[in-house]
DNA sequence: ATAGGTACTTGATTCAATCAAGCATCTATC
DNA sequence: GATAGATGCTTGATTGAATCAAGTACCTAT
């Protein structure tokens, strides 16, 4: 399990609820990507694969090397969780899909992974545009949100 | 730089935005720890060394195995921002603190990782009240925050 | 006194991540 | 059309996090 991020000491209630939300999230993520034998990184690449794509564009959405990529994919090739199919017109080329059985594998791990749908059952349609709206507010040229 | 974790294609729009305030959030943390020579891991281990602290206590608020803790101590140590003394009564025991050193250069950690300051920096009082309210409830049940 | 528990360490293993170097292929330019 | 440089991917090496099993030293309760 991966060290819980963040400040200990948050100056304000604001920020200490942050803290807590994120990792909590964090920690969710990790233990239903575990519950079905995946490590964080896996469940997030098969995650990506909804459509095919190539590896050098995985790396560059991922915001990591392309040799890493290579090793996440061999890991989950060797499970049949993915294939490698040659990329039609470039040859250097290769398009990453999932195969059924990964298909089935992340399906599962989205139903575990319950925390992002619970967390907005618990609020009213109402209060749900407002934590969007102020998480946005409060995002906003902070960092960039993932492209 | 870690992978971000979260669904691609989430279903609503309050999803949406809690997947890329918490992707923002871990990645700004990276960032600053990286900008200060540390992994997330021990940026994360030296902010918790605010008091005299056990190995094993601080295995256990980590959530993970001691001889994790056993690791990443020793390269804290290695760079001297941190130091392990004995525990004066119990000889097994072994009482970690931050060198001025590791003070010193958490300090520089904290201050670059701006990202929940700023985050709720570009709020209003109220609504400031109303986003810790709101990850609460949405928390409330999901996942026990961080003990 | 000793049996069992606790605190920490060591060694082994797996995986993520990054870097440097290499091969095959593509593309722009001459 | 040849070729120089860029691009896509892989390999190998290295570092660090995390977990597990096993071991040592020490404490504690009987």
């Amino acid at each position: 399990m991966a060290v819980p991020t963040g400040p200990v000491t948050a100056s304000t209630d604001a920020e200490r609820a942050m803290f807590d939300f994120v990792d909590a999230y964090d920690r969710a993520y990790e233990t239903a990507a575990l519950e079905h034998g995946l490590s964080v990184a896996q469940a997030c690449v098969l995650g990506r694969l909804t459509r095919q794509i190539g590896m050098r564009e995985l790396a560059d959405e991922l915001g990591c090397d392309a040799s890493n990529i290579t090793q996440i994919i061999r890991r989950l090739e060797a499970r049949d969780l993915v294939r490698r199919r040659p990329h039609p017109d470039d040859r250097r080329s290769r398009q990453i899909v999932r195969t059924p059985n990964g298909t089935t594998l992340y399906a599962a791990f989205e139903e575990s992974f319950e925390f992002a749908r619970s967390a907005v059952a618990k609020l009213s349609a109402r209060e749900q545009d407002q934590l969007a709206t102020l998480l946005r507010k409060a995002l906003n040229g902070t960092r960039e949100p993932n492209s």
